[in-house]
Formats: structure tokens, C-alpha cells, sequence
DNA sequence: AATTTATCCAACCGCCTATGC
DNA sequence: CGCATAGGCGGTTGGATAAAT
């Protein structure tokens, strides 16, 4: 029952592992000169020992004279993100709209960089949305005790910096999880819907992260071959969720205290750092009192919690 | 300087889909 | 229509290297 494997038991003695120069310049010479065509049969033909399968990969992957090589752009790194959140995991439909890069190579780079960032950031790699999980809380208080401690010690020391512009950053994303869900319950119990609620754009800064459907694509993404221009590209880009600096997150940190005592930053809200802190400000006004934290606690700390996503 | 730990990424593995017979 | 096969995809592994202790 079942079929075979691609490399089935009697090609046990085919070599495996990294490729060496040599076999790479067999399968580039006999692709050049003959192009793949069946990739069972190929290896035979070029005097290679190894499977078809991995022929492939290794042409896929590495010896494709199309493929750009070096570390990721902003702008590739932006688009990825944006594109993981409406495709997913679909590595290989990614790769489509950033030429010359190889769907390997972008899930290597989601793997080891961008989604380290998002968890950094208290975003879920998988959703984009914030992590509402009580660790996260935990981590909260951990680093706005250190921020403290840093700031007593040493005010202007870089370590102490960066700890007070994490714990404003995971501060920021409690924010918009607490927003997100105390208004999506509140509004589900008012119009019986959880999809959507007033004041997602506002919070989210309308980000395409957040829709339901898949973001249009511009058409000029649609075809590999074509390449891409980074004006129109911008269209199609998040600038919110990846480039953030621990700077701005401080001075929206700042934002939130005393003004007067914080003269020393330079006062550069991002629209969306601006419309997240009326919101807050908003959210604030509206439920001063000590039943509105109450509430968010119990949503939080119940198993059924909608927030238990 | 030696050892441990973390990071990166090429390559493999197993499953799914499309295609041809 | 059912089966066999090749191609393709996403998840995972493991070796090389860098950084930290």
C-alpha cells in the first residue's frame, strides 16, 4: 500500500548531505546544456550519485542563476511579513512576489529572524496579533521592575534604555490586546459579532494584517518575471509592525507620562503611535472606574475568555 | 584558551497534488 | 475511475560557525 518513496530503498547508496563543488558543476553543466527535463532520470545522466529529489533542491535552492543571494532588505522584510499574514505558511507563494529569493530561503528567514522579532514585539507569529497569554504579563512586570532599577541606577546607561524601550514596546502591545478584546467583547454583546469592531482601524492603524481576506495584491506582483517597484510596492507594505525602534517606543512611552519631565526626546509619534494612545486615552476616559480592570482581569484569567484565542 | 550555548541555513523527510496512463 | 509517479511544498534536522561564559 502507499506509494514509494521518491528515493526508494535500493538507491540506499546515494550520496546524501552537503554537495560538493564538483557535483554542483555536473548538474550545472548538464542543465545548461540540457536543461532538467525529468528529474527521476537526471542524476543518472549527469554522472551524479544522488536522488532526483535532491538534484532539484540543490538547482531550487542554490545553483539557480536567478537567485539573490545576501541578507534581506527592510522592503523584503516588510513584504514578507505583510504577505505571511494574509498567505501563511505558504512559503513557496511568498517567494513568488519577492524575485530571486527561494521559498527556502524566506522560511529560514521567518524561522530565525522575523518571527523572533514578532514574539519580541508580544505579536503571535501565527496571527500577527498581540499574544494575549499571561506569560506575556509576567514578562511585562519583570521588565518595567528592571526599567526602574535600570533608571535609579544609571539614567542614560544603553542597557537601561533598551529595557525601559522593551517594557514600553510590551507595554504598548498589552494595550492593544486589552483594546482589541475589552472592545470586542463589548461590542460582540452589543451587535452579537465578534468579527469586527469600530474601533479595530483606529487601533490597528487599518493594517492589513488584521483583515480577514487576504490583502489585494497589486498586479505587478503577480508575475516573478516582471520584478517589482518599490514606490508601488510601498502601497503594499506594513510600516507599523516591523520598524519600530526601541527609540520611538521610548518617546511613546514618554507620551504617556508627564510631558514636562520628558524634554530630553524628541516628540516623533507615528500616526498610528498617535491614533493607538487617543485610543487608549479614549478607552480610558470611558471606563475610569475600578470595575473596568476588574473585568479585563476576569476576562483574562477565565478559560473560556474570548482572549483565550 | 577551552568549553558551552546560540544562531544560521542547506539539506532532508514525508506528505500532498497534479498528471499521465 | 483508479493507480502510479514526478514534482512540489512545508516542517524539521543537523552541521558549521559565532558569540558568550
Amino acid at each position: 500500500m502507499g506509494r514509494s518513496p521518491c528515493c526508494s530503498s535500493d538507491d540506499a547508496n546515494l550520496k546524501k548531505g552537503p554537495w560538493t563543488p564538483e557535483e554542483d558543476e555536473k548538474l550545472l553543466d548538464y542543465i545548461n546544456t540540457h536543461g532538467h527535463g525529468n528529474w527521476k532520470t537526471l542524476p543518472k545522466h549527469a554522472g551524479l550519485n544522488r536522488c532526483g529529489k535532491s538534484c532539484r533542491l540543490r538547482w531550487a535552492n542554490y545553483l539557480r542563476p536567478d537567485i539573490k543571494r545576501g541578507r534581506f532588505s527592510e522592503e523584503e522584510e516588510r513584504l514578507i511579513v505583510n504577505l505571511h499574514s494574509t498567505l501563511g505558511n505558504k512559503w513557496s507563494k511568498i517567494a513568488t512576489y519577492l524575485p530571486g529569493r527561494t521559498d527556502n530561503e524566506i522560511k529560514n528567514f521567518w524561522n530565525t529572524h522575523i518571527r523572533k522579532k514578532l514574539l519580541n514585539m508580544g505579536l503571535d507569529p501565527n496571527t500577527h496579533k498581540p499574544r494575549t497569554d499571561l506569560n506575556h504579563l509576567l514578562n511585562l512586570t519583570q521588565l518595567i521592575c528592571a526599567a526602574q532599577l535600570g533608571s535609579l541606577m544609571n539614567p542614560w546607561e544603553s542597557s537601561a534604555l533598551k529595557v525601559q524601550a522593551d517594557a514600553a514596546q510590551l507595554l504598548q502591545n498589552l494595550i492593544q490586546t486589552l483594546n482589541t478584546n475589552q472592545l470586542s467583547t463589548i461590542t460582540a454583546g452589543l451587535m452579537g459579532s465578534q468579527k469586527s469592531y469600530p474601533y479595530e482601524g483606529l487601533i490597528n492603524g487599518t493594517s492589513s494584517l488584521y483583515a480577514d481576506e487576504p490583502a489585494p495584491v497589486p498586479q505587478k506582483f503577480h508575475s516573478m518575471s516582471q520584478g517589482y517597484e518599490s514606490a508601488d510596492m510601498s502601497d503594499f507594505l506594513i510600516s507599523e509592525l516591523v520598524s519600530e525602534s526601541p527609540e520611538t517606543a521610548t518617546t511613546s512611552m514618554n507620551q504617556m507620562g508627564d510631558d514636562k519631565t520628558n524634554t530630553n526626546h524628541s516628540s516623533t509619534m507615528s500616526p498610528a503611535d498617535t491614533s493607538m494612545f487617543q485610543a487608549w486615552e479614549k478607552l480610558m476616559g470611558d471606563e475610569t472606574d475600578s470595575s473596568f480592570w476588574k473585568d479585563i482581569l476576569d476576562l483574562t484569567s477565565s478559560p473560556s475568555s474570548p482572549i483565550q484565542r
